[in-house]
DNA sequence: GACGAAATTGGACAATCGTCCTAATTCATG
DNA sequence: CATGAATTAGGACGATTGTCCAATTTCGTC
């Protein structure tokens, strides 16, 4: 059985690929409706414009990293491991970094450049993630910091993705994670004055 | 006098900051040729396709930073000061890269992501930033260390601006800029005995 | 001032873009 | 099996893209 729901999801899911791949703007109809094995006309029927696919795709991306924050909230204990998990990203997904880049940095740049009227909307990935980081390192007793330690750590995993792409260096990647972590323990001994280590 | 120097440094020039602005894919001969105030059909005459004008733009932008490369090795004297100028043009140039992020990291992205020709020589930009730091350091005796230390700050300029494109906070990249120079600092105290401080 | 090269113009071109409509097909329900 | 709604297919549309060419204008040189 063939419903909307199905159909819609499908191009969806393909559009949310090829945006990541090509770009949002070099991704045609064509293109998604070749992916999904449909007719460019039968996108009328689901998508009335291509910028109502894109938000479509922002709210999938939305939800997933939602639900990836959440996993870790639970499976993660404690909030210096939750932050790893967050930093280990770059080498989990390195393939796909050192071909397309970030998915949220790449996708926000593109938007902010042409002032797209999404672009507001796909910032808002860019804030989940520092609010969840905000929020562990709150737990990790950064008090005030923990805002400023949230958006240096978002940062740093857009500078690494970004070299990532450029150099295809692998080892740079893991050099930098290990930095980072560095970096995270230096945080927590400084703010946390129970913690031995 | 109209000669066709002239003429194409003005359409390199138009087409260098509205490939900065726009990105190269979204900006079309039209474009160029309204803001040079010359014919469509006139480019023919300079360049034989799109692709050679990003070329001619790519040459124009290594040529440039070179240029600002040497005025720095020039006017701050020890490696130290140079390496802070480079991480103060994040804040020199805040509000275009608020506007339209990195010139470097957002063309290497875009041309990335689409397998371009040019993907390559659009990194030679990363690589010269990369190869110059990496000098600095050296002369800040860092030794086999020098390397990682250019890389990451060359990464740590990347994620500053991808999220002060997406943020828009000011504050947050003088944050980012102190951050980073306290690291310089730890860096050479580490490295460079004979220094007090 | 006339000549030839240099430079520019405006439009033709095929292809592709996002958008939109109509006809055909599929499918659940009676 | 028949009916009507849901879904899909295929193509038309105007606009825009990069490319290319022929005709025109500009300009230095004799």
């Amino acid at each position: 059985m063939v419903t909307a729901v199905e159909t819609r999801r499908q191009i969806v899911d393909a559009a949310d690929s090829l945006f990541y791949a090509q770009g949002f703007a070099q991704t045609s109809f064509a293109d998604i409706a070749a992916a999904v094995k449909i007719s460019r006309g039968n996108f009328y029927y689901h998508f009335k414009t291509k910028d109502e696919i894109l938000d479509a795709v922002i709210d999938k991306r939305l939800s997933d990293r939602r639900k990836l924050l959440a996993k870790w909230d639970e499976t993660a204990d404690g909030a210096r491991k939750r932050i790893e998990c967050f930093v280990r990203i770059v080498i989990v997904n390195q393939a796909k970094i050192m071909a397309y880049g970030c998915p949220v940095g790449t996708l926000t740049t593109e938007l902010a450049k042409v002032d797209h009227p999404s672009s507001e909307r796909a910032n808002e990935i860019m804030v989940l993630f520092g609010n969840w980081l905000e929020q562990q390192f709150l737990e990790l007793g950064c008090g005030e910091n923990s805002r400023d330690n949230a958006l240096h750590v978002l940062g740093w995993s857009q500078g690494v993705a970004t070299l990532a792409q450029a150099f295809k260096d692998k080892a740079y990647v893991e050099r930098e994670v290990s930095k980072i972590l560095t970096w995270l323990d230096c945080i927590q001994a400084g703010t946390d004055q129970n913690r031995s280590q």
